[in-house]
RNA sequence: GGGUAAGUAGCCAAGUGGCCAACGGCAACAGACUGUAAAUCUGUCCUCUUCGGAGUUCGGUGGUUCGAAUCCAUCCUUGCCCA
């Protein structure tokens, strides 16, 4: 399989340098890839290039990835508008290790010649000293190269501090170590990262008298038709960690994608190939409304950095949270279902007591859970026929609530609107 | 420092003595339709409310007036022009 022209079909290919295609063609390539450990799990964003290292490793070559213990200290000012916060040593080590195991589920470790392999370019950094590096590397890239990359330019205006504009020959030097050490010959990286991967190899030419061989691939950042961020949901980044991003919420981003930018994004995060690929894509025309290409991602992938089961799970609770469940399939529920379908749903604890009476359904709603603001907005909400308990309706704003409706003897999940679920634990 | 224009709800923006909780638009939140969509249409959109109302707003402070977002004084902030 052509790597090059692997990229090509799914879209992913930005920019090469001269050559990388000859040289891919030609024998089994170590490439490598930078994680920027800002935090302590990959996001989705990131799953671009894990999916450009997988294809990669496919193709026959062999993948690195490098966790930047270094180049985290530092912060790389590409595409950033303002000085970023510096991490402290602590949460860098922390977010490397975290990044690291995310890392190594999806790559082969085993697999022969092109085994995928981890490395930290902390490693290499922690025993260079500042005077050795400005000789040793400084004297090859002049302030003037570095004052041409994008990322530097854009920053003049506002100002840049001298650490973040050594950002750029940290990571040149990255490039520069792994291919004296290792034979590393390519970098790849996301489109925004041409300026820094070139500083790389320019470095390694000019170390080298013009010797050395040394090449760039970048890949196309993932956009959305509709012009907002990718990776984001309106609550927030959609990480790969379950315990910031539930497997169910993981799944629902991918099942709410856009058909416009669905077409796309299966190419680039699944693993099937270019005819299963356009097969379904021609399914999908026409028929949208099943949203075809839609689960076929949410699926893949949601098994593909969490689990089967994970997936199932997620399935089964969006089945019940969206599908036409009623009252009689929550009732049948068991305790540890209705538990793994309500996880990271917002939860309020009220007591046994106060429901055996009986309660109104406004001082339910805005006093003894904070599921609404007042009883005002309660009574609004109630009127325009959005509030559901155990997914019946409720208009009257004089219903009372008691015992009869707990579901298990203590849950009583309340629905405001389309898609906000709460949960009411009677202890 | 001198001149000048302006500051209104989450944002944009009308209002220049009573009919102002304040036109309109965007965003947001609900409802209908739908595919858990987009588009469209409807409602809500300062806070609380026993839905009858009540309370607090128009950069800050003080004043004029029966009554002020609107007039006066003063202070603060911002844009523009000159130095």
């Amino acid at each position: 399989m052509n790597f090059v022209e692997e990229l090509r079909w799914r879209g992913m290919l930005h920019d090469m340098m001269p050559g990388t295609e000859d040289l891919l063609n030609k024998e089994i390539v170590k490439g490598y890839i930078g994680f920027d450990p800002t935090a302590d799990s990959l996001g989705i964003g990131n799953m671009v290039q894990v999916m450009t290292l997988l294809h990669f490793q496919r193709c026959g070559h062999k993948p690195i990835a490098l966790v930047g213990g270094a180049t985290g200290m530092v912060g790389d000012p590409s595409g950033k508008s303002v000085e970023r916060n510096m991490l402290s040593e602590e949460t860098l080590q922390h977010n490397l290790a975290c990044q690291k195991k995310q890392l190594e589920k999806f790559l082969d470790f085993d697999c022969g010649a092109n085994s995928a392999e981890i490395v930290n370019n902390y490693d290499w950094f922690k025993e260079f000293s500042f005077l050795e590096f400005i000789r040793d590397t400084g004297r090859y890239i002049t302030v003037n190269y570095m004052m041409s990359k994008d990322s530097v330019k854009n920053r003049l205006e506002n100002g840049m501090s001298f650490t973040e504009f050594c950002y750029q020959l940290i990571q040149g030097y990255d490039f520069y170590h792994l291919w004296k050490t290792q034979g590393v010959k390519l970098q790849l990286g996301g489109s925004d990262q041409w300026g820094n991967i070139v500083t790389g190899t320019e470095l390694i030419r000019r170390k080298t008298n013009g010797e050395g061989e040394a090449f760039a691939l970048t890949t196309q950042l993932i956009k959305k038709t509709d012009g907002t961020k990718f990776g984001k949901s309106e609550s927030g980044n959609i990480w790969l960690d379950a315990n910031r991003t539930s497997p169910y919420k993981f799944y629902q981003f991918w099942l709410n994608a856009a058909d416009e930018d669905v077409k796309n994004w299966i190419k680039v995060f699944s693993m099937k190939g270019k005819e299963e690929i356009e097969d379904l894509i021609l399914q999908h025309q026409g028929n949208e409304h099943l949203r075809i290409l839609q689960k076929a991602l949410a699926e893949e992938i949601t098994i593909r950095v969490h689990s089967q089961e994970d997936l199932e799970q997620a399935q089964k609770a969006s089945e019940i949270l969206f599908g036409k469940a009623t009252k009689e399939n929550l009732m049948q529920l068991s305790d540890a279902q209705l538990q793994d379908i309500f996880e990271g749903v917002p939860t309020f604890n009220i007591s046994k007591d106060k429901l055996s009476g009986g309660i109104n359904i406004l001082d339910l709603l805005a006093q003894e859970t904070s599921i609404l603001a007042s009883k005002g907005e309660a009574r609004k909400m109630l009127t325009s026929n959005a509030i559901a308990i155990n997914l019946d309706k409720i208009t009257d704003v004089n219903a009372s609530i008691d015992s009869t409706y707990l579901l298990n003897g203590k849950y009583i999940v309340v629905k405001k609107g389309k898609k906000d679920y709460f949960l009411v634990v009677v202890a």
